[in-house]
DNA sequence: CCACTTGTTGATCAATTGATCAGCGGAGGG
DNA sequence: CCCTCCGCTGATCAATTGATCAACAAGTGG
């Protein structure tokens, strides 16, 4: 009457089913040593012989590709913008929702660590990714509080300066293991805050 | 007439300059492509056999302690500290002047990627060097924000967060290879003036 | 000009790592 | 119950890499 046995881990897996076993433990095992990380650790890891990944992925470059992809892609959610441009909200209220649902997207361990081996290997994507953040993201928030009455418009230096003071929170949580804040949220409530008082127009 | 020829390149060196050299090339080496480089790679950039690393290097650990101690020693000055407290002069000026000298201390490729490269790995100096940055540097400037006149008293968060906005300068230019000012004291100046205009009190 | 000291090199080893392949064996159809 | 398909493994290869060592040769003193 027990019905089948506690599942004996299968051996013989779907092959879709494989194939994604065998990314997620390449995301975790990238982000945690770096796109250096050998492929019999990361065997080791998924569960499986180091000769099933080339099964699944005809190289290692093919393979970390892969996990680019999986770790890149819609990360940036394209309604974001229309909420930056409801101009029925506060500026202040829309860039603290933004900030909010940005960091929610990209404040992991698996982003943020991937993002920045990423980065100092020279990946084109990175610089792709953040040309994207700035024309897409920071010039129109930009253009919003240029268009608040009683502020002075940002420069897009101003811009970098907001977003680095809020992306460094994830940077010192996950890349340098150092204790911040469980919710992000007040900080950067603070940080916005104080940015556009700091963009108040003399009286 | 023709004095010695121009330097035919020594293949003896002293010791000690020996030493020299080859720490120089390790820390462009390792700074580049991080501390997995290769022995082989970082003693034809020396100009040196790579069996030779090991007659002044014991090993390819040591060898990288040496880098890390080339890139932290004497990196921060305590009179930085001295400066912070000078109450005669204007807090604004305070941060203005310590954020200039501590980003041109800190904002060199080599000081900017091994640090970076060493957080990923996961290096207790880094942590180290943040404590003490946080406590040394980050706290007292709080202290001193706190006791001016007509400014509300930042957290440290909100410090972390002035700290963060500026130094992503750096990791933009260094590590993720964009633009950036030639010159970052404008952008400093402008954030720091944000960040005290963003504490004043409420009248 | 010789001989000794020692900075330097080429050859080499063992371990690691990306990649390959013949064959094993689990699972479903007949 | 057996046969076939194919997901999977163990063994193995070639290249890379950290580390070692005997031997070479540049500089120095006699």
């Amino acid at each position: 009457m027990d019905g089948p046995p506690p599942a004996p881990p299968r051996r013989r897996l779907d092959p879709e089913a494989r194939r994604e076993q065998i990314l997620d433990a390449a995301v975790a095992h990238f982000a945690e040593v770096g796109l250096g990380g050998t492929t019999r650790d990361l065997a080791r890891r998924a569960g499986v012989t180091q000769a099933l990944l080339y099964q699944y992925f005809g190289s290692k470059a093919e393979l970390t590709e892969a996990v680019f992809a999986r770790v890149y892609l819609g990360r940036l959610d394209p309604r974001w913008l229309d909420a930056i441009r409801d101009r029925a909200t506060p500026v202040e209220a829309r860039l603290r929702v933004f900030y909010g649902e940005y960091t929610r997207a990209i404040f992991t361990y698996e982003w943020m660590r991937i993002f920045m081996w990423a980065g100092l290997a020279g990946e084109v994507l990175n610089r792709r990714y953040l040309d994207h953040v700035g024309e897409r993201l920071l010039a129109p928030l930009r253009e919003e509080i240029a268009a608040s009455p009683g502020l002075l418009a940002p420069s897009m230096e101003d811009m970098w300066n907001l977003h680095g003071g809020i992306v460094y929170i994830g940077i010192r949580r996950f890349i340098y293991h150092l204790p911040t804040p469980e919710d992000p949220g007040p900080a950067i409530a603070a940080a916005v805050r104080r940015f556009l008082a700091g963009l108040a127009a003399p009286a």
